[in-house]
DNA sequence: TTGTACGCGTTATCAG
DNA sequence: CTGATAACGCGTACAA
């Protein structure tokens, strides 16, 4: 087939032991026989089977990120996160789309992870997913990124308290009649974005400003869901005057359907979204910046270090959120 | 350690090759002894290793996506193509973000790959660039995504076609002075872009047009390049009456820079993007829409027929475009 | 510091 | 249709 160590052995004049040590840089290897070998497998065109060492060590050199959105801008951004730090490493990285709730063809297997990778980043899945329990069920390093669960490890931010002050923000322009876009079932305990949701309420509450179920409406996380409801909301008799969207996604969506019905984002209605979008700034709208790409990484690298070091005290890591104002949220209201 | 065939095949009373092969689904098993099987290895929750199962094959059961560009939009969409066709099957999908051109830190080896993978899809990385020339000369299968390459698979638009059409519709509302916000180097023939810069240029000549070198500024495929690449168009003494940008992004960072600057896109600068963003139809951006997600998925298919029946015809796929007129480019020059 | 020899878990071959 | 056994390529005790 290929060249093997016992290849390079015979080529090098000395054992597949001693290759395999002086490929590796092992230090209990004389560094004139080391210089020989790495020559010869250069020469020889030597590249290493991983199965084969993975077969040997028991470990796989590679981690895998689940996760059931694909799609959203916030994954991309935790992916470059993730890969900046991983490609300082000799890591490996799977991709495997898991835990959508909504998914009609639902995973095979995670057994089958079991032996592929040595570690898993677990994104945007809530705690008490079926999804993650199988995961965490393989007794094997767990980090979720954006979700937190008991006795393991995660890098996130303050949800509800960012969603208090989003929704803060709008209450203090002096909205009373402050609309919801959420994503799919705010009031599960066991949804992502339940958190959102209670600090929406908490907000309301804490303004003394009644909570109107019907002014709440669903946006699946997509621009055109976030259209959806914002059409929704408009045909509301009462409509709402200032609107939280718990994405960035869903107000751009939001406010392709404003725009249709000649509504005025931060004119007509106040609206904020939730993210950091790269485009909220293009489309002038107040939003809350989380810091993803940081998530992404800070969560990989801990994934690393429980690799390299299991036992390792579980990490919890929150990380900060900033309220962005600009101009869909510039103008007060005014009874 | 775990659960191996052998443990298997010892509870189930029969041979490790049995088990193998029930487990597998071959016909040439005794449907009763099957089903045995299968039950005493779920029984013992026993889960292949496909380490082994590699090592023993030479087979991965895994592709690769090889991309420098993991944090743009068009990349997502692929990827969601790819994902919808892959988790069909059984295989893994590993991925490496190499190729890019300005990337300080270069990719360390791709030889490490060899044995990692089975098959490669190769994502907006230029025909020529050194890290595609390292990937096929390992000879193994390859299908391009967004390039073309002599003697390589490959799945892609008509770029310079499309951007003949976007300019040529500009060119259609009577303006003169076109400018261009291209990535990085449109004049080099082994950039992504350059066909996009011929089409340009075919446009202009078709419509008797002079192009002026100066009405062409790099927007280096970012939002904020694009806002930069505008800044200087406006900035210019005789500024384009109307702009083609080769993606939608940077179609966003110059309608950014054009309402800073107080320019109405579609009033008073026409303007065009490419790629069929989702928020294009938010900001009412003109664009010319690609199938993303259908190069994914072919480009995907490709690569596994190509691994299961090696020395296939070379498959040369080109998907249609198609303009959409929105605002951004609704009036017409007059002078 | 280097070499020998075995094991990792699975699949494929070949004989029965 | 089933079983015994030899690879697959590498890492690593253990011995020298």
């Amino acid at each position: 087939m290929s060249v093997t160590v016992r290849d390079v052995a015979r080529a090098a004049g000395f054992s597949t032991a001693t290759v395999s040590r002086a490929l590796r840089g092992f230090p209990s290897v004389d560094p004139l026989i080391r210089a020989h070998v790495i020559a010869v497998a250069r020469g020889l065109d030597y590249v290493g089977s991983p199965a084969a060492a993975a077969l040997s060590t028991g470990r796989m050199n590679s981690i895998a990120i689940i996760t059931p959105y694909v799609a959203r801008w916030s994954f991309e951004r935790m992916l470059s996160g993730v890969d900046r730090v991983l490609r300082t490493t000799d890591m490996d990285l799977l991709l495997y789309r898991l835990g959508d709730p909504s998914d009609p063809h639902p995973a095979p297997a995670h057994r089958r992870l079991r032996h592929r990778v040595d570690g898993f980043l677990v994104m945007s899945i809530a705690a008490g997913s079926p999804d993650l329990e199988e995961i965490l069920r393989l007794n094997m390093p767990v980090t979720l990124v954006g979700s937190t669960r008991e006795d393991v490890a995660s890098v996130s931010i303050d949800d509800r308290a960012a969603a208090r002050v989003a929704t803060g923000h709008l209450l203090d322009q002096g909205h009373t009649k402050v609309g919801l876009i959420y994503g799919r079932e705010r009031t599960n305990p066991l949804a992502l974005e339940h958190q959102r949701y209670l600090g929406f309420v908490d907000a309301l509450r804490a303004a003394d400003v009644a909570e109107h179920q019907e002014r709440e409406a669903p946006g699946m996380f997509t621009v055109d869901g976030g259209a959806a409801a914002m059409r929704e909301l408009l045909a509301l008799p009462e409509p709402p005057t200032a609107v939280f969207a718990m994405s960035d996604e869903m107000a751009f969506g939001a406010m392709r359907a404003m725009r249709i019905a000649g509504v005025r984002p931060g004119h007509d209605i106040a609206l904020i979204g939730f993210d950091g979008h790269e485009l909220a700034d293009v489309l002038d709208l107040s939003t809350i910046a989380q810091p993803l790409e940081e998530l992404g990484a800070l969560a990989v690298q801990n994934i690393l270090d429980d690799i390299a070091q299991p036992g390792r005290q579980r990490l919890k890591t929150v990380l900060p959120t900033e309220l962005v104002v600009r101009g869909s949220t510039s103008i007060r209201h005014q009874d």
